[in-house]
DNA sequence: TCCTTAAATGTTATGTTGTAACAACAAAAG
DNA sequence: CTTTTGTTGTTACAACATAACATTTAAGGA
């Protein structure tokens, strides 16, 4: 499975998605996610526009770069990572599995991001210990500064 | 106990610590981070260079903000929470009890921090979760988006 | 088809956050 | 008293993010 083939596959699937929600997935949509896509990694908004118009040839300003951003996280197809203000395409887009609570281990030296799924019985722990102090969570989102296998430590 | 004896106390503990190490916590360096005790939330260097001045009468400039951040982050008298982008004084100064892995509940509508402790169990999880896909983790602190009790959800 | 409306993108400007480089000053060591 | 080191001041700039308005494109109704 080459990278070209399963981003098509990804691409159609993502278009799909938003028609059923009553949306679009214009041009410029589908060239911001597939730059992300091509990338493999999380990349900023501006690091997303260099990418688009030097490898791909996709010119797309940064302004506008954000906006698409911010549609595509409301379709769940990319997800933005606070710990590293950057953003990934949803790993999930070209497989049927439905993610539960998305976490993140982000590498700090390459910002590889690979999304995984933690034992439930993590989460409702965290969820309790907040509780206790009277907090609860906002996002089911876990984020977390790695280093990947890549990467010397 | 007034915010204000406590906050003595706290700067008493963190003169002593930094003697401790051969640093020294110099007039600016103690007006920063009786600054962040005073604010009793996590703020930005910007907001916190305001509120030295506004509420404190503390003139020190962003830049310097940012150099004294750090040098109290090597002290471990401040914590930088990379989810926020800001900077919380480590709750654990006045008290003899040592932090093993830090844990932020961060409160996104008003930034009240709770530095907290989860089991052990949680972050071995976590760690072994990475480890099976080749990361490990770079940092041994968790930070999470909550809702505080005081802020409506 | 043509007109109207709404949605998407382009454009410019500006605000915010963070860092780099060097000057000035103060404290400690010899 | 001088040298050295550490701390703070100052200026400039780079990176990140958003606001406001213009232009274009798509969609729906007469």
């Amino acid at each position: 499975m080459t990278r070209i083939s399963s981003t098509n596959i990804a691409l159609e699937r993502a278009e799909k998605h938003c028609i059923e929600q009553g949306s679009k997935l214009t041009d410029k949509r589908r060239q911001v996610l597939d730059g992300l896509f091509a990338s493999e990694k999380a990349l900023s908004a501006y690091e997303l526009s260099d990418f688009c118009r030097t490898e791909l040839g996709y010119n797309i300003l940064p302004m506008s770069v954000y906006r698409i951003l911010e549609f595509l996280e409301e379709q769940n197809l990319v997800h933005r990572l606070n710990l590293a203000n950057k953003y990934v395409a949803c790993s999930h887009i070209a497989c049927e599995h439905e993610h539960s609570s998305p976490q993140f281990l982000i590498c700090t030296s390459c910002h590889r991001v690979e999304e995984v799924s933690l034992p439930s019985s993590v989460m409702s722990s965290i969820e309790g210990g907040a509780k206790n102090v009277g907090y609860h969570l906002a996002r089911n989102q876990l984020e977390l500064e790695c280093i990947c296998s890549d990467c010397p430590a």
